[in-house]
DNA sequence: TATATATTTGTGTTATAGCACAACTATGCA
DNA sequence: TGCATAGTTGTGCTATAACACAAATATATA
């Protein structure tokens, strides 16, 4: 068993980034894990972006992930307690640029396209990404 | 009246830095408000960092600041509603490396050196802080 | 009015953090 | 075995943020 040692005081750190607070927000407001090429669909930045973020979530502790085939599903973690305490403050945050309303929209369309609940397809934004 | 417009995530990132999350700790414990110097004599830190960095609390929104003869009175803000449960995530936190307790100590000991409930002397740690 | 002091702020420096490009690893499938 | 693709990471660049020193502002008091 390996000990971490987590920061109290990292969690807002990792919390202080407007890319990392949409992919937790989403996480948090569905209660769903996602895995990266999910995320990049919902938040429509690179991978490689979204991917550096998801690894400071896992080092500050907000986050596990756990590998399944191609695809690595990430989860919020639920302790210790604080952290219950910590995703209800985020799910009462307001949306006053309708960014996480639109994340949202785009994140449950992706997540529909999941069979047997698990994700099967890869990036799709990739496409028209550069043809918008 | 003036509107401010408040960034959700900008409480995150007020609150990624040791040293404001180590005063609005001390708040947010105690419930109460406090000077520039007491918070000096606290986390014994110099007072123009500590000015920067309540003013940067300010405009996220945690502090309000009110000017009292010589001394500036800074306290939390309860409103919006997601505040409060901010806050206590907070004080939910754990103390792994007893910094706070011992800004506690210090803060508390400063908060006895009030007269009616007001801070009446200036910075005492500056004496001491060279010999140290 | 002059002085002491609580607090703020201008400025240059340094450390940190996010970014894009590209290369790399790992896994499923033909 | 070779290819396509989900995901990660090395690297250099740039923007941001924290810092210390010093000067400035504001207010109580002698």
């Amino acid at each position: 068993m390996q000990i971490i040692k987590i920061e109290a005081g990292a969690v807002f750190h990792a919390l202080a980034d407007e890319i990392r607070l949409r992919m937790i927000r989403l996480m948090v407001v569905t209660g769903q894990e996602s895995c990266l090429c999910e995320m990049v669909d919902s938040l429509l930045e690179p991978s490689y972006k979204l991917s550096r973020h998801l690894k400071i979530l896992r080092q500050a502790g907000l986050l596990s992930s756990q590998k399944e085939g191609r695809w690595v599903y990430h989860r919020l973690v639920q302790t210790p307690a604080y952290m219950e305490q910590l995703y209800a403050t985020i799910q009462a945050l307001p949306d006053s640029d309708d960014i996480y309303s639109a994340d949202l929209k785009r994140f449950r369309n992706r997540l529909s396209l999941r069979e047997a609940g698990r994700c099967q397809i890869g990036i799709q934004s990739e496409a028209f990404k550069t043809g918008t």
